[in-house]
DNA sequence: CGCACTCGCAACCTTAAAGTTGCATATTGA
DNA sequence: TCAATATGCAACTTTAAGGTTGCGAGTGCG
């Protein structure tokens, strides 16, 4: 079975845990792009944009994968899924808890 | 309908980015408790454990009421479903994006 | 070939997060 | 009532995140 990490959950939600990175993701949505191209409607560094790309990637988020003389940048479609998976678990801890509770107070 | 504004979603991972955090999360998931309470098996000062929660107040994903003289604090379910609401369109978007690239490859 | 383009590396700055310590305040049980 | 309990408030330290600037290196177009 799945057993998510909460080190490793910790990171994940981490990486998606700033604006520019979310901005980023959503931009990533639309397909792999590469790091100038991805850093145009920012109002950011280049480098700015590049660190918060190496931030993903060290999550598992995100994957890099040089081409010629840009580096191509892409969604980890499996890592959005253990986010997912992560926080379907804890929402369904969450409901057994509010349904121990119901059955305490008996209301 | 239903549209995650970027701000508040990175507010909100962030407020799952943390690895005290995310224990907090699961302690709090088996039912309501005091900080004290909270703190129990953590290494860390009461003043951190309420720091942490207030992080995550300020984003809606938990929230506090004056019980006598502790303060019972409990997860926020809808605010937990916000988070997977916006996970949700973002792999939907992401899926769509590989769709589209699918039929340009043409493999 | 040479120059423009795309990127990596490294140093640096500023700010805020994470955590601690010390003290004040309110509540409750004996 | 009085002391123990449970929390809040504030100042402080340390460390890391977010961002910038400068420079060097590989790549490809004209």
């Amino acid at each position: 079975m799945f057993a998510p990490h909460p080190l490793d959950s910790a990171r994940l939600f981490a990486a998606l845990g700033d604006r520019n990175r979310l901005r980023l993701v959503a931009r990533l949505c639309k397909g792999p792009a590469s790091i100038t191209a991805l850093g145009e409607g920012f109002h950011i560094t280049r480098q700015a944009v590049t660190k918060h790309l190496r931030v993903m990637r060290k999550s598992g988020l995100v994957r890099s994968t040089r081409r010629g003389r840009h580096t191509i940048w892409q969604l980890n479609e499996h890592r959005l899924q253990d986010v997912r998976r992560y926080l379907d678990l804890i929402s369904k801890q969450w409901d057994d808890a509010l349904a121990r509770l119901r059955t305490f107070v008996e209301r």
